[in-house]
DNA sequence: GCTTGCCTTCGAGCGCGCTCGAAGTCCTAC
DNA sequence: GTAGGACTTCGAGCGCGCTCGAAGGCAAGC
């Protein structure tokens, strides 16, 4: 569970069970103010200011200002944020997420890419899924069998 | 399944079914030859032989050389790259693995602390596992629902 | 009015894990 | 004997994803 999610869980009321599926629409649901500062949103998602300000100037992410200037996320910024995080926690590359959200600038018709896009990184997940699982399994071999310096 | 794991296969005379924890044991009982040339080597484990050399020069294996002083990996030279590739798959940083193999060249009296190493890498994959699964929910339920822009 | 402190922009730097190129050596085939 | 190709060492460079520092702005509190 990423840090992320930790962060999140505890805005949630009630903790027992299951989270279900962490998403922009939950988001929306939880005691999230109209409106956060730079520093809430790092609190809040675990990255580090440095890094939400990098996601926006890489077009990741566009946030409204206040009178002054500042950084003022609305509840679609925060949105935005957490489901970059959410991508970026399963490794999918920043320019593939640039890619995904240019398409969604764009209009409804870019869709069909946008699912294959996902659909891709789906792909990719399960097989990070797979390998994780042969190496834990070698790990774990290698963990019960101790005693071997078998070729280490 | 990675690649190493893959051309691996090939080499395995039963080829249905799971495949066992892909240990340097194993590899010791397949069809390589006694002495492998680093192209050999690369072929067999996916890894460019550029990494290959990378690997030596910072200490994660010593490789013997033949009499013109080019590199003759034995089955343990290989055993050892095959178990790092392994690590390396996981996403085990290369200084980890450094430490261990560090650990391995001092004796038989570091054994618990190669232990705890591995025990803590094995939680490592365990709490990837768990991040992965939770953006695979996320991905999955983005494609199931699709249509709405939500928050990306 | 002045300090404190968080904010701003901009550009440079860093850590990781390779990746590559240059220049030279050695074996094989012709 | 010479051409080709795979090998050697060494050091530099690269792509990614941040991460940091400098220099300055603005608002709140004393």
């Amino acid at each position: 569970m990423s840090v992320t999610t930790d962060r999140l869980r505890g805005l949630i009321e009630t903790t027992e069970g299951e989270l279900p599926p962490l998403t922009v629409e939950l988001v929306r649901d939880l005691e999230i103010p109209d409106h956060m500062t730079i520093a809430e949103v790092a609190e809040l998602t675990g990255l580090s200011a440095h890094t939400l300000r990098y996601y926006e100037r890489i077009g990741l992410v566009e946030v409204p200002r206040d009178a002054a200037g500042r950084r003022l996320y609305d509840r679609d910024a925060v949105g935005r944020v957490v489901f970059i995080t959410r991508l970026r926690d399963s490794d999918m590359p920043i320019a593939a997420i640039a890619r995904y959200v240019e398409l969604v600038k764009r209009g409804r018709d870019t869709e069909p890419e946008r699912l294959a896009l996902l659909e891709a990184h789906r792909d990719d997940i399960l097989n990070r899924l797979h390998d994780l699982q042969a190496a834990l399994a070698v790990v774990d071999y290698k963990i019960t069998t101790y005693g071997g310096a078998c070729g280490s």
